[in-house]
DNA sequence: CGTATAGACTTTTTT
DNA sequence: AGTCTATACG
């Protein structure tokens, strides 16, 4: 036990050390906060408080929940599986499916991700004959998950207003639609299991007295469905154990609540309030900044960080003209970077939003300088995935709507858009999934669709004895996505990502596979045969001690599962050897030991949707406390006066945030000039389009021009290849390189083929052969 | 049924 | 500017 707690300073190990009550943690960035987290858990399992399967402990990542149970394996000799660790929806779904039917959910209940359940309303209000100008899908989405996080059903909404009374009934109807599919989303998953613990007594004193430790990290970010779904479940003697750092809310847009740590400490009466503020991270001149920026929020906990690092370098400020400029400079910085030794991946680029990587990547090009940008789309959001998946979830449940429609006619198989429409008046009429209906619609079209059916039904059969990998692989082949992707231009990618399913599929077998029964799929249910809307609510639940995170699923169904709660990683990595890209919301939890933070201008960060109100204002500036926490040794700061934005240069002066830094730690690197401060008045030119093109023009020219010898050596150092280079290619012929990525193994080309226009090659697999001339 | 073109949109995003 | 989406056309 010694060993446990020597490692911490006074106040974590107070923390650590904590009664049986609940508890708040002020964990300021780079305190230590997952330390505290995992050493509390082993430090109660260590001195007998509570046995392993006690534990719940809450993240909002499954990269956060996989680091709490690497680093708990490593405190203790247990296998952690046996402990309710995850995220708030993994936990859910747990529960959800080992509870399935007092839940009222279909045993093979499907989860929806936001895309799966955008495209259900649109097939929602398009059923109903609805204009969605009048009533836009997304519109209808943030109103129905809003809702959800608010604990609040169609029944106990205000229907007021028409138009809200409108959505309302759209509410409604979603919610029939998706109980009729067995389809669930994000938020229901919340919700439903909210509901279901608060509805069945025995159920929720069964696990309040089981958790008696309830953990939570990041704490800041829960939502109100959350929150209220913790106290439920920590009941009156729950110890909660909260850690968090209202500094670090950047999620308020998307319904996090920082006003829950307030309400935490009120309503669980919390005696135990332990600030962590010594900082491992960063020097001391960061710290400062960090300190004195937040210093300008009003509405704070309160806490400041320290050091014994010492004061370490200033922190570098630089203006620039452009955003080129800006580009520009940055290369240079980082090539001196990389010549005082620095690594690569320990080099981070932080922007505020998406759209100014591009600058940064046409830069990082062509100096030749390798590169990962993080965001975008992921692995299981490619469209062959969802396709691939969704013939996996007709698998297991024929009802899901939304999968029969996604693959009905993909590959091409005759059925088109007059076809469902008559399938989807059958299915509305009889009151059944659209797989139920096929044999409703007549002739050649209900033949074609009957024999759909069947086909996926031939494919149920075929796989019933077959291993998870087995019928993943037979899928993508059966269903003739991979024949299909064979025959299409671009199609390449696209069969490598699915044969990468395949191998997800054997990675989690091998993670889950004690858990799991064998072979992939138990007994099918007939289409349409139980609807779950008619399943009796009231059974007493069956309750295990030993529920496991896929307890009660089949292989299949649980990596159906995964793949709707796991979109795949898309954060950042250290050890790639490359300059990292990405947003602030994007890097926080990360540190690195130089750190740029790009595009300080009024307007973009603090955003300009951001600036005229005092609460968003707030959050801006908590995620600019976010970026500069960041950094470990080294941080810049950096603005352009003017840059390309929408298509249009627009003229900014710099972020108020750089005045609101001490000056003693800062050092300008240019002339401090055009702040926010002096001038923000002053300063608001126009420019004529005659400026624009001829800047727009410059600036695609430049990717072009050969690279001067220097440049190119660098480049060919990188990829072996350079910009504008001319090569050949066994398949397309010849062809002009037109842009590089990525290093290594990673490497890809853009090459102009004068015959098949535009591909990106994989360097490692294509074999481009340099032509000289 | 697939392709072409016009039109909308552009802060941040996990599950 | 650039990218994705909806719709019209062959």
């Amino acid at each position: 036990m010694a060993d446990l707690l020597s490692y911490l300073n006074p106040e974590q190990r107070a923390a650590v050390t904590l009664p049986d009550e609940p508890a708040l943690i002020l964990a300021g960035a780079g305190s230590g906060k997952t330390r505290v987290l995992t050493t509390r858990i082993a430090w109660l399992i260590q001195t007998g408080r509570i046995n392993p399967a006690q534990v719940l402990a809450v993240t909002f990542t499954n990269k956060a929940a996989r680091e709490m149970i690497a680093r708990l394996s490593a405190l203790l000799p247990l296998n952690p599986r046996g402990m309710w660790i995850g995220t708030f929806h993994g936990l859910c779904n747990r529960l959800l499916r080992v509870h399935c039917r007092a839940a009222g959910l279909p045993a093979t209940f499907q989860i929806l991700d936001i895309a799966d359940q955008l495209s259900a309303l649109k097939r929602l209000l398009k059923g109903l004959n609805l204009d969605s100008e009048k009533y836009p899908p997304k519109q209808l989405q943030n109103f129905i998950n809003h809702a959800k996080e608010e604990g609040l059903r169609p029944s106990k909404m205000d229907v007021d207003n028409p138009f809200n009374r409108k959505f309302v009934e759209l509410y409604e109807a979603y919610e029939i639609q998706c109980q009729r599919e067995g389809a669930v989303d994000f938020a229901e998953l919340l919700l439903r299991s909210y509901e279901l613990l608060a509805r069945e007594v025995s159920l929720r004193e069964h696990y309040q007295a089981r958790f008696q430790h309830i953990l939570v990290d990041e704490f800041q970010d829960t939502n109100r469905l959350q929150y209220q779904w913790l106290k439920l479940l920590a009941g009156s003697k729950g110890a909660v154990f909260a850690v968090g750092d209202d500094d670090q809310s950047i999620y308020g847009f998307r319904g996090a609540n920082v006003g829950n740590m307030l309400d935490f400490q009120r309503e669980f009466e919390v005696r135990n309030l332990i600030k962590l503020e010594q900082n491992y991270r960063s020097h001391g001149h960061i710290l400062d900044a960090a300190n004195g920026l937040i210093a300008n929020n009003a509405q704070r906990l309160g806490k400041n960080l320290y050091t014994e690092a010492g004061a370490g370098e200033p922190v570098r400020v630089y203006r620039a003209e452009t955003d080129t400029r800006e580009a520009n400079w940055l290369g240079e910085e980082i090539h001196a970077l990389i010549e005082q030794g620095g690594a690569l991946d320990q080099i981070a680029l932080l922007y505020r939003s998406n759209a100014q990587s591009r600058v940064f990547e046409h830069m990082l090009v062509s100096q030749g300088i390798p590169y990962r940008v993080y965001g975008g789309l992921r692995f299981f959001e490619r469209q062959e995935i969802k396709h691939a998946l969704a013939y996996l979830r007709l698998l297991d449940n024929l009802d899901d709507d939304t999968s029969f429609l996604r693959v009905v006619n993909f590959p091409t198989r005759g059925i088109g858009a007059r076809a469902l429409e008559q399938l989807n008046d059958m299915a509305r009429l009889h009151q059944c999934s659209l797989a139920a209906a096929v044999t409703y619609v007549g002739g050649k079209t209900g033949a074609n669709l009957i024999a759909f059916v069947q086909f996926i039904e031939q494919m149920r059969h075929a796989t019933q004895a077959m291993s998870l990998p087995e019928v993943v692989e037979y899928i993508t082949q059966t269903s003739g996505l991979i024949p299909h992707y064979e025959t299409e231009r671009e199609g390449q990618d696209r069969i490598e990502n699915l044969r990468e399913l395949v191998n997800a599929a054997v990675a989690f077998v091998a993670e889950n596979g004690d858990e799991l029964n064998t072979p992939a799929r138990s007994i099918p249910l007939a289409p349409g045969a139980t609807p779950a809307a008619q399943l009796p609510v009231n059974e007493s639940a069956q309750i295990s001690l030993t529920a496991e995170a896929t307890d009660g699923m089949t292989p299949l169904s649980a990596f159906l599962s995964h793949a709707s709660l796991e979109a795949g990683d898309n954060q950042a990595q250290t050890g790639q050897n490359a300059v990292q890209l990405m947003t602030v919301h994007a890097a926080k939890g990360l540190e690195f030991n130089a750190v740029f933070i790009t595009g300080l201008e009024e307007g973009l960060f603090p955003h300009q949707n951001s600036t005229n109100d005092a609460n968003s204002l707030e959050e801006e500036r908590r995620l600019m406390y976010v970026a500069i926490t960041r950094a470990k040794k080294r941080l810049y700061l950096s603005f352009a006066e003017s840059r390309m934005l929408h298509g249009q240069t627009r003229y900014n002066v710099g972020s108020r945030f750089i005045d609101e830094l001490p000056t003693e730690g800062l050092k300008w690197l240019t002339s401090k000039r055009d702040s926010f401060a002096q001038n923000s008045m002053t300063r608001s030119r126009d420019e004529n389009s005659w400026g624009r093109n001829w800047f727009a023009k410059k600036s695609t020219q430049e990717v072009r021009v050969a690279p001067s010898a220097l440049e190119a050596r660098q480049r060919t150092a990188a990829t072996g290849f350079w910009i504008g280079q001319a090569v050949f290619h066994t398949k397309f012929g010849e062809g002009t390189v037109a842009a590089l990525e990525g290093n290594g193994a990673e490497a890809r080309a853009q090459v102009n083929f004068s015959r098949h226009g535009a591909k990106w090659l994989a360097l490692a697999v294509a074999k481009l052969q340099p032509i000289d001339d």
